[in-house]
DNA sequence: TTTATCGTAACTAGTTAAGTTACATGAAAC
DNA sequence: GTTTCATGTAACTTAACTAGTTACGATAAA
């Protein structure tokens, strides 16, 4: 798992988990499909059992199951869940006292709000479902070609 | 200099450099106003001149200018010119032929277009002269409440 | 009781970016 | 023309972050 693809790692492993809806996944099978380690995938997602996105079960026959419907799922939460900051900049003091830092902080504290806040909108308005649904598209077209060929 | 903080450090230097537009700073001034070191700040801005933003002059009396107008320097540019990423997150294949990813990275790379597009759109209308002002009013303050105490 | 699974702490390793040193280049001052 | 003051840049060191790994306790089904 590559540096700053949390996100897309977390979306494909609930992918599969959409697509799987009956049965319970191990971190084992997860860790599988993004080509990583059982113990990064608990680690990563455990935000997202905290929210209620997954839920988690142990001992024999354990594994992951999504919470609630994928309908119900936005990547806006999946984002929150994970902890990722949508905007890469930082705000934070380091000369308190100087004018002229307190004046680019105000500005660009502004900005960053309003950019979290927007982005965030937008998230909000893709759900799990929607990329089970492109998932499917993909599946499909394969499946035309392959009788087609 | 602290991570992901070159944004708001670049600004603090290029508000400093507006407010003396006829004197050329060395690096070594922009260094003690961001608490680090000459060295440092040459590198981070270097993509400033290349994109006009600022200008440099070697030798004696040398240092660095403003390469026009605060009103003609939108933090759009600058972002641009120090090579920051807007967004975060990265949607690299790392399993070519894997549907499931394909529909991820898909769904992922529409927003992560769209929003780039839109938090550049709202950073063209912020200009250095805009973070002028914004010092200039704490700076009045300071002043009349100066003279009130 | 055994086996399979998560939860989590602790450590290792790799990557990135800042900080630093060193020196070549260029321009003004004397 | 020599000295001084500046940038430009390469090369190295250091610090921080994060993924990856190992180990083991807790839990639940077979």
């Amino acid at each position: 798992m590559k540096r700053n693809s949390r996100l897309s790692s977390t979306l494909h492993i609930l992918v599969h988990m959409a697509e799987k809806p009956a049965q319970a996944l191990t971190s084992e099978q997860l860790a599988t499909f993004i080509h990583t380690n059982p113990v990064v995938v608990r680690r990563t997602i455990a935000g997202l059992r905290d929210a209620g996105i997954v839920t988690s079960s142990r001992g024999h026959g354990g594994g992951w199951l999504l919470g609630r419907a994928p309908e119900d799922i936005s990547l806006a939460e999946i984002s929150a869940a994970l902890g990722e900051t949508l905007l890469p900049f930082s705000t934070e003091p380091e000369s308190p006292g100087c004018l002229v830092e307190q004046a680019v902080i105000a500005v660009l504290d502004d900005f960053r709000i309003a950019a979290e806040r927007l982005l965030q909108e937008k998230l909000s308005h893709i759900t799990l479902a929607d990329l089970t649904a492109d998932f499917r598209r993909r599946y499909d077209l394969i499946g035309v070609s392959s009788h087609a060929v």
